[in-house]
Formats: structure tokens, sequence, C-alpha cells
DNA sequence: GCGTGATGCGAGCCAGAGCTCGCTTTCAAT
DNA sequence: ATTGAAAGCGAGCTCTGGCTCGCATCACGC
């Protein structure tokens, strides 16, 4: 950030660089994004453009902040509530629909940010995620008034996550032709028959 | 690829044009990777790597594939083998341990494709092995022997393909402080235990 | 109203990278 | 040895896109 808009104008301006940018990302791709389409995008000039921003780069981590800092959000809360509040089958389930519905949220930047851009730009971000997650779902573990066969939390937590994290992804992204109930229902006996859990 | 080499000669140099690139992706990464790198790499000029490539892309194409075909034939090599020689957690186990050895492969090479490049440029050849690996896992849990609690074979080898498949990624990738004996445990148990097997 | 700083403009600079083209060198067949 | 094709060379053309800079316009305090 260059420059911190003072005037409401400016705060504006700020506000329609960071939603073109988000557009142009999404109807354009990563491969074209480029300062002079957002800032036509925006309906500014390039110059005013690099007022605000220092680079290109700022522009997307920025947008690619915002994105994620709403997945995580999204899934974590559901997290929390559902550890407090259930056990068994029915929190695995309701936890599981809610990293479908986190990704569910906005599929078309999904797709550019997890297929077109190098993970490497995610990697940080994503990664907080995934640390976030894996330590609630251990406490949770740990916690866990259900009985449970495996001996490390921390691993049964961190393979969960990473597993369930790919299902829930791709098929959002892949749209394979199982229905939703159904992957859910797959999610919920991977879990389930991990944990040790009978399976309803 | 524009004209084919004829003499020794030239099909050496195609061969050093496309270990440079895999030199040049490895070591200074996607990003940076530039035709004119590739040529110093290689020890050859700009212009004499046109005469066997039509341009940039076409270079990245066959690295990239010739990685992933490795893989895929490494890995669908494992399964078929388990799927007929043995049954059960030892057939699982193993299957598991190929997917790692695997990607344990070339760690290197991994990295920049699966991190640095879009996942769109992976996108066919990986959906291709992934494709490959599901058919022959769905045919194993039709044939198998061994009892199975989930209703469709094709949505569960599908869910285990892609669950399986990340966690080994992220172990070789990410380095978590997990031992390979552990991951492959727990690869086991999540497998064994989705499909209703008894936990050895 | 007026002046000063904030905001906005947009033609164009410049670095980098893909790729070319005219030339030289090497090879192999006669 | 000769000669024509194959292979190799590398300076540089060209185009793209990030980013700048001098100038115009607007907004708010006095």
């Amino acid at each position: 950030m260059r420059k911190t808009p003072t005037q409401a104008r400016s705060r504006a301006t700020v506000e329609r660089i960071l939603e073109a940018g988000r557009q142009v990302l999404i109807d354009d791709g990563y491969e074209t994004f480029s300062t002079n389409r957002v800032a036509v995008a925006a309906g500014i000039s390039p110059g005013s453009l690099y007022q605000y921003f220092s680079d290109k780069a700022s522009i997307l981590d920025i947008v690619i902040s915002r994105y994620w800092e709403d997945v995580s959000e999204r899934t974590a809360a559901a997290l929390a509530l559902q550890a407090s509040s259930s056990t068994g089958t029915p929190a695995i389930r309701s936890v599981a629909d809610a990293l479908l519905a986190g990704l569910e949220q906005d599929p078309a930047l999904l797709r550019v940010l997890t297929e077109e851009l190098p993970a490497s730009r995610n990697r940080d971000r994503h990664a907080a995620l995934v640390n976030r997650v894996r330590d609630l779902t251990a406490a949770y573990l740990r916690a866990g008034s259900d009985a449970m066969t495996r001996p490390d939390p921390q691993i049964t937590a961190w393979v969960l996550v990473v597993a369930m994290e790919n299902v829930a992804l791709r098929w959002v992204l892949d749209r394979p032709p199982y229905p939703r109930e159904a992957v859910l229902e797959e999610m919920v006996a991977l879990t389930a028959g991990y944990l040790g859990h009978a399976t309803s």
C-alpha cells in the first residue's frame, strides 16, 4: 500500500480496484491479469492504480487474502460450533457440510486461485487455514468423548484435514457425477471408519 | 516438434534441451523459466532450440508429460500387481507405499510442477493418472473378495483416490514431522476403516 | 472565493523475453 | 576431396506489460 486514501472518493477507488481485480481474475484468468486491464475494469487510469498499490502483486495479494480469510472463517466457525454442541457422526457431517459450503461460496474465484495461480501464491494463507482447522480437529479428538482407535491425535487430525479438503475441493471443482448428498455421506463414512466409530 | 532430428548429434541436442528444461525448472522455477535460460543451460544457442521445438510451451509439455507418465506407470503397476496377488490390509499398504514412492521419486520436480505451475497445465495428464488409478481401484473393489460396507464402488474409489493422493502429496511436499511409517499406517487405517475392514 | 494538497489522468518509457534470420560449421554420401 | 543438406549460431527484432511522471482536476479549510 503506497498511500493511504483519506477522502471518501479515494477510498471508493481502492475498493473499485480490488473488486475489478477480482473480476479480471475471474473473467480473464491469471495469465492475462494485467494492471492495465484492472484499471480499465475499475474505470480508472493506470496511474491512479499505482497511487495506492505498490505493484501488481499487492493487488493480487489482497484479493487472495480476502478470499481465504472468508473460507477459513466459515469453516473454523462451523468446526468450533459443532465441536462443543454435538458429537459423533452428526458432528462430522455438519463439519464436512460446512467445508463443502465454504468452497461452494465462490467457485469461479476458487477455480482461478487453485488452478491458474501457482500454488505457492496461496501457500501461506492456505497453510494458515489448514493449521487452524487441523488444531481444532486435534483438540476435538483429544477431548473426544468418542472412543478413538488411532494412537496420535495430531497426525490423525492432519490426515483427516488433508484428505477431506481434497475430496471437497475436487468435488466442487471437477463436478464428478455424484450428488452432493452422496459425497457428504462418503466423507462421513471415511472419517467415521477411520476414527473407529460405528457407521450409522 | 518443428523438425525431426536425423543425425546422432541433433538427437543428443534435443535430449540436452529437455534435460536442461528440467534443470532450469527445478533450479530457477517456473516464473523465470525462459527459452534463453534453457539454451544456456543446454549449452546451445536460442536459435538451435527453435529448430526442434515450435515454442516454449512445447518444451515444457514434454518435460511435464515424461514426469507424470513415469509416476502413473509406477503407481498403476503396483496397483495392478497387488490387486491380483493379495487382498485386505497388506494389499492396501503396498499400494499406498507405491503411491508414496512414486511421488518421492523426484521431489524437486514434483514441487515445481505442483506448486509453481498453474494446475491447469498439469490438468489433463493428472486427470489421466487419477482416472486410471480410480478405475483400477473400482475394479478391485467390485471383484473384492473382501466384504465392503459402501454401496457404490465408483464413488468409493473416487473418494479413496482423491483422499489418498493428497495425503501422500502433502506429506512428500510439506514434510510434516510424522515418520513415513506412521503416515503409511494412517493411510491404511483410513482406507481399511472406510471399506469396513477390521483394523489390524 | 482561493489556495493547497489530495486525487486522477494517460501517453509513453523501458526491461525482459519469445522468437527469427542470415550466416557459419559440421556431417556424410559420392 | 567435393558438395549439398543438416545442425548450430547469436545479434537483434518485436511486442507485451509493468510502471512513471508531468500535468489537470477536484475537494476541503480558511
